[in-house]
DNA sequence: ATGTTCTATGAAAAGTTGTTCACTGTCAAG
DNA sequence: CTTGACAGTGAACAACTTTTCATAGAACAT
């Protein structure tokens, strides 16, 4: 796909964001204020752009009307399977995937009160490539979350932040990922499996959080 | 909540409808047309009263900018009425469903190409996931699905596509989405609640289905 | 009877919105 | 050094859209 400049990018965001928080899309006026251009005519160049890489479908003559496009693609994306190859028999095996954000916009049953589209807006909100991840998921592979109600197959929506005691987070151990509920005893950190089988707690020392587990998808 | 009249709930269906569709709202006109009402001020009319009985926000002055209340989420689903006014012969049958989900998605380039509306980067190298374009998510209030392992406050992934027979729906019943299990026995269909409380199947001759319920997601 | 709500017409006004024209400037690629 | 893409100003226009005004019949409850 054609690359977006810095200045697209953001006004596709705005709108997107625009058209999760109030239902609704944005006039051109309201995107000129918002990025303070003195003409209209500074927006409507930016979407004719946006429309002609493909990414942005313009009803022409109807106002706030627009289709985004069902892509907006991270090309070199290689599968990778994290396999656990260390001591610990509890560490989930985690598969990294994409995050899924295909909301069509201005859906019905959506308001700003709703935080539906808040928690599946968030992550879309980095459509810049360059900019630092904020949150992803997570594929989760094996048991030991399974009385935490996250069982093998699942996916696990990972948000940044500072974990607080308690927190199930994502944790870069020895070059894995894994998953486990995060405990602090004094001074000590601790990992512990959610699986009655494994109840055993686990120290560590050098440990990375990727982000706190704030949600669970299953399949039906 | 108030009652809505019958051209009031068909003309909140058909904004919701076409919001689904085109992923804009109609403007008064689009609904005119629609109606085939020879005046704008007859839709008008209908929109101050679906305002007044707090179903649908308008925004005074700006053009097809709407915002719908959360009563009209998937509430209690237990107290919903499913109006049935014919003969169980008439019930619907599975084929001649009216399904929202024909839609021309967004633009030809990426309507195949990539199922991913949206990605972001994961802090590990990630694998696409694919996904239709036009799926949605529905937050849960109710109960009547428990036994179906959705509960209150959860996320519903909704996917476009022919729902087969026990696939757990969206449907748009009298201005009301609704999420309950399709039961297809001989010609006539059949919404079930997924609750021991409330077994009872549910026959509907005006039914839209919105899309097929693929997967749940939970708060941790 | 009477007031209210729902329904609807028809025209016009008022405001919003998308679009076009003319013009200027920067920057990287060929 | 020219070309093209990108970014922007300012004004004006055309179109679209909402909103208001005046008017009125049907259904319904008080």
């Amino acid at each position: 796909m054609e690359e977006l400049t810095k200045k697209q990018a953001a006004i596709l965001d705005y709108m997107k964001a625009h058209v999760a928080e109030h239902s609704y899309w944005p006039s051109i006026r309201d995107i000129q204020a918002k990025f303070r251009f003195a003409s209209t005519n500074a927006v409507f160049g930016h979407l004719q752009a946006l429309e002609r890489k493909g990414v942005l479908q313009r009803i022409p003559g109807a106002a706030r009307a627009y289709k985004v496009a069902p892509a907006a693609i991270v090309e070199d994306l290689s599968d990778i399977v994290i396999r656990y190859e260390g001591p610990d028999e509890n560490a989930l095996q985690l598969e990294s995937l994409n995050y899924l954000g295909a909301i069509p916009a201005g859906l019905p049953d959506y308001t700003e009160s709703s935080g539906v589209l808040d928690t599946m807006q968030a992550p879309m909100s980095a459509s810049s490539r360059r900019r630092p991840p904020q949150s992803f998921a997570l594929r989760v592979r094996g048991d030991s979350m399974i009385d935490a109600g996250i069982d093998s197959g699942d996916t696990v929506i990972i948000e940044p932040g500072h974990p607080k005691n308690g927190d199930i987070v994502a944790a870069l151990i020895d070059g894995e990922t894994t998953l486990k509920r995060l405990i602090k005893q004094g001074t000590k950190v601790y990992l512990k499996a959610e699986n009655q089988n494994y109840p055993e707690l686990h120290p560590v020392n050098d440990l990375v959080i990727q982000g706190i587990a704030k949600s669970v998808m299953k399949s039906i």
